[in-house]
DNA sequence: AGTATCTCCTGCGTGC
DNA sequence: TGCACGCAGGAGATAC
């Protein structure tokens, strides 16, 4: 279930092995994903470097650079590809055999491949010759949660007069990419903000409190998949998500480790959600 | 424009 | 053991 921290893990973990590399060759054994994987791509990278990999929200941005000689030149294109909820990436030998639902390959001149492995399909690897900026999946985005654009000022002038329940609204990816359901209980919680409250009628001073939370708990998260990342080569490609202690999620019922009221656990947008009735208003 | 609902897909847990 | 079912989840698409 990668959130943003997992995407995040994931491109240091990948980073390392990939950058500057020469791909041999782009392997499309099952390009129905979320959008068919473009059938011209492999012709078009084939041969090609790779350049530094960034990321935008969930969205990993792989540049594509054409070669001179041995060495990089310019700017070809981006990949852009997007994990969904179910999809991974794990650097393995070339050859390596493919498992069920490993889709894609990037295979690289080190001989290392960069296997995208994703069961339910709702992720993307896709192409753009555009500033990824300016794609149209990109460009719709809100700040990332960890600049310094995404603050309490921002979150509150955004929220003014909306009715959208609070929850709802932080995981609205055009007011704030990267906050996730998981996230999005935690971060409510430690905020004492209860999830169904109407955006709009959080003060200024509680926006304050939950970009703060929100920062904190995608740092943490963060740094937990950091401590990981050697797992990524040779491994089964899933760095320790959720090493973190979750207060909420995923413990409807149980008891509030501050006040001991069971939690309780109701839908908002078909999504689960999981909070404390005494501690959060 | 803002809000609510639907949708893609497979694997897993549950109950019969 | 097998089957039907509900649920999980990101976020774009669609409807109101």
């Amino acid at each position: 279930m990668p959130e943003l921290p997992e995407v995040e893990t994931t491109r240091r973990g990948i980073a390392p092995h990939v950058e500057h590399q020469k791909i041999k060759q782009l392997v499309i054994r099952d390009g129905r994903l979320r959008w068919p994987v473009p059938a011209v791509l492999p012709g078009l990278v084939k041969n090609k470097h790779i350049g530094e990999i960034s990321r935008r929200g969930k969205y990993l941005l792989i540049p594509v650079l054409e070669s001179k000689g041995k060495n990089q030149g310019e700017l070809i294109g981006n990949m852009l590809v997007h994990l969904g909820m179910s999809g991974s990436m794990s650097l393995v030998g070339s050859q390596e055999k493919p498992k069920k639902h490993d889709h894609i390959d990037l295979v690289m001149a080190n001989n290392k491949t960069l296997r995208l492995n994703d069961p339910r399909r709702f992720g993307a690897w896709l192409w753009t010759t555009e500033p990824y900026e300016e794609h149209e999946l990109i460009s719709h985005l809100g700040p990332e949660p960890l600049s310094d654009d995404f603050d309490g000022e921002y979150l509150w002038q955004k929220a003014r007069k909306r009715k959208a329940p609070i929850k709802q609204f932080i995981m609205d990816s055009k007011i704030v990419v990267g906050v996730g359901n998981i996230y999005a209980n935690e971060s409510l919680f430690l905020s004492s903000i209860h999830p169904k409250l109407a955006a709009g009628k959080v003060s200024k001073a509680r926006c304050e409190v939950l970009v703060q939370h929100i920062k904190t708990v995608l740092a943490k998260a963060i740094e937990a998949g950091g401590t990981t990342l050697k797992d990524f080569v040779g491994g089964d490609g899933k760095p320790g998500y959720f090493q973190q202690q979750l207060f909420v999620y995923g413990r409807g019922g149980e008891p509030c480790v501050t006040c001991d009221e069971f939690l309780k656990e109701i839908r908002l947008g078909q999504r689960t959600t999981v909070f404390c009735r005494q501690c959060q208003k």
